[in-house]
DNA sequence: AATGAGTCCAACCGCCGCAGG
DNA sequence: GCCTGCGGCGGTTGGACTCAT
């Protein structure tokens, strides 16, 4: 038994706003403030759901909203939000003054993520199709049936994503990122929970999905060892497979496909090395793997280098004169496919944080801040790799 | 000019977490 | 501890609009 409506549907108005009624909202937001609006449409002359008023008000009428389109900077770092903590509209939006979570996601369902397709790039794991397919290739022991999805995988990669989302794309990839994704989209409960405040609880997010790279990564390296199924290639669900290439994901498969334990699922006890979450770009020839080594997220062609960063916060100074090389990460953030932002790195410098551009952020960004306040604590250095040649 | 396809975005929906009784 | 109401969230829908034929 599900929760009641919130309101008489049958005796509200719905649809778009006309002017008269936005009037009205309006001005009662102007007498009483915002909240308890439930009440809003009885005080306000309105035959809307409460619901529907605040909807209206938080995405429309506010006005700290920006209306105009998105610019090239508001692009960028909604994609490198999207990529670091996934489709937490809210939380993306936040960053973005004047924007609410429904134009962020908006704009990223109409715009980003066809330009991404159209730029190879899996909107969901923010990977090239080519290296997905690679990652696939590497896992060993799938049922024949795999073979046929392969084929649905190239099919997908040349077609629109609608299209992408039928064939199996879609389901493939998001059962690869819910490996990825499920320790680092909630909170980590590991007996220090009583320091992790709302504040800094997306810095454990973000330590939380270097972790997920690291179990992914040992979890790909028992490719040498038998798999065991995971639950949806299983073979009860062949006989429907066989009348369709869309691959059903009925339930979370296990995390781990290895008859090996799974490592212990909690994050590495700061400090810890970056080196354990470096990758191995396997796309590349063997002479060229071990040059290339680079951080998940970081483009593997190109011109991003970890020197060039450390060129930003020689550049920068932030801290009157000393260059510090203590330099966090905010995410993976660094999105190769763009080339003007493919050249530095998102971290901070002398304590102080640093986007992709190497421009200072500003401290006062909670977003930021929380990871910040995180980071004095971990004491994350990068000083094996700022020294050299990134490739 | 008519029409069908594609795009955009405001609005809706159902679920969830939290606070207060 | 349970229930209820509220606000917030992400996913989805539907209609207005644009563009190509």
């Amino acid at each position: 038994m599900g929760r009641p409506p919130c309101c008489d549907k049958s005796n509200v108005k719905r649809g778009l706003w006309t002017a008269e009624e936005d009037a009205k909202i309006l001005a009662y937001v102007s007498m009483y403030g915002t909240g308890n609006w439930t009440s809003v449409p009885k005080k306000a002359g309105l035959k809307r759901c409460g619901k529907s008023c605040r909807l209206r008000w938080t995405n429309y009428l506010r006005p700290d909203l920006k209306h105009d389109s998105f610019t090239p900077q508001e692009e960028k770092l909604i994609v490198k939000l999207h990529k670091a903590i996934g489709s937490r509209w809210s939380l993306i939006a936040a960053q973005l003054p004047g924007r609410t979570d429904n134009d962020v996601k908006n704009f990223w369902n109409t715009k980003l993520r066809k330009k991404l397709y159209d730029m190879g790039i899996d909107p969901m794991t923010h990977k090239p199709f080519s290296e997905i397919l690679t990652d696939y290739g590497n896992i060993g022991g799938l049922p024949k049936a795999v073979g046929s999805l392969n084929r649905d995988l190239r099919n997908a990669f040349t077609s629109k994503p609608e299209a992408s989302s039928a064939s199996g794309i879609s389901n493939i990839t998001s059962h690869s990122m819910e490996v990825i994704r499920t320790p680092m989209m909630e909170p980590i409960e590991d007996g220090r929970s009583d320091s992790i405040s709302n504040n800094n609880y997306y810095s454990w997010d973000l330590l939380g999905q270097l972790q997920a790279i690291k179990l992914v990564k040992e979890a790909t390296n028992c490719s040498n060892q038998e798999i065991i199924q995971p639950n949806f290639f299983s073979e009860g669900s062949s006989s429907s497979s066989s009348s369709s290439t869309a691959i059903q994901v009925s339930s979370p498969p296990p995390p781990f496909p290895c008859t090996q334990s799974p490592p212990p699922q909690t994050i590495p006890s700061p400090p810890f090395s970056w080196n354990e979450f470096l990758l191995e770009d396997v796309s590349l020839p063997p002479d060229q793997q071990q040059r290339q080594q680079y951080i998940h997220g970081l483009p593997s062609t190109g011109s991003s280098s970890l020197t060039q960063v450390h060129d930003k916060m020689q550049q920068s100074q932030l801290t009157g004169g000393e260059t510090n090389n203590n330099f966090s990460v905010v995410g993976d953030m660094d999105y190769g496919a763009f080339n003007d932002i493919g050249q530095s790195y998102p971290g901070t410098v002398g304590g102080e944080p640093i986007d992709v551009f190497g421009d200072s952020l500003s401290s006062n960004n909670s977003f930021v801040k929380a990871i910040l306040e995180q980071d004095s604590q971990m004491s994350w250095e990068f000083p094996d790799i700022l020294g050299e040649p990134f490739y």
